[in-house]
DNA sequence: GTTTGAAAACTATTTTTTTAGAAGTTCATC
DNA sequence: GATGAACTTCTAAAAAAATAGTTTTCAAAC
């Protein structure tokens, strides 16, 4: 009988934290607090806890350098952008993706050049052969 | 100088009532609470407290109607969806819509079928005429 | 071998979210 | 005008998330 992981997910902060890990590859407790305090300023001891905290959720690896904790990330973002997306067309379009499409699609803010790129690349995906 | 209506996000349960009120169109807060406990129970309080809430915030309206109050959405939901949308985006995709279709795309739970279907709403809206 | 400094581990506080009991209101009915 | 059922409003407690102070550890510097 297998467990499934039961996937959780990131807290708004342990996002901002995570998008930081991801950005940077990771570091100790000292360099990622250097990158995330330039949007915010945060003691060091939160930086640790939520880390911490991070770790024990199955985010973040860490290993021992030196004195300090060197944090990895331990999933890949794609993973979690596509997570995050099952999560949302399940809690909000009815689990159709092709419902969230719809709404990227009459957004105004969303420009015709990024439509040709989507356009792109399902067609990638799909294959250009029925045109 | 524009205030700008600092949209804010539905947290977890709120998103679930939403949903609910979203479908059945509204109601009073008993017939609320009976639409979301087919889904997990909860006290008539809890219930109303937090749609009281949530009209605070500006998600809902409600009306008298003899002693009970009647809630009804004040925002649809495609507009929340995009907001939603839009607020992903930014956290976790560069703010790259694309970027997010990209994901789906390589999920292989999505299927040909919905590729298909998000391929003629982008065509829709860009106008068939390059092809 | 004692002091010192940097870090982790532990513990605690504050804030936000979720849940719900208790008190007050309204209105029909006796 | 008292009673009671069906509400809303008020208040608070429990749970979860976010922040940070205090203590401990350990190596290096004196």
């Amino acid at each position: 009988m297998r467990k499934k992981q039961d996937n959780p997910l990131l807290t708004e902060v342990e996002l901002e934290f995570m998008t930081g890990v991801w950005e940077t590859g990771g570091g100790t407790v000292r360099e990622i607090l250097a990158e995330l305090n330039k949007r915010q300023e945060r003691a060091y001891t939160s930086v640790a806890t939520v880390l911490k905290i991070m770790e024990q959720k199955g985010f973040l690896t860490s290993e021992r350098a030196d004195r300090s904790l060197v944090y990895r990330p331990a999933v890949p973002k794609a993973d979690y952008q596509k997570t995050t997306l099952k999560n949302l067309s399940s809690k909000l379009f009815n689990g159709a993706p092709a419902a969230l499409v719809a709404r990227l699609v009459d957004d105004e803010d969303v420009t015709d050049e990024m439509l040709v790129e989507m356009r792109a690349l399902l067609n990638e995906r799909l294959g250009d052969d029925e045109r």
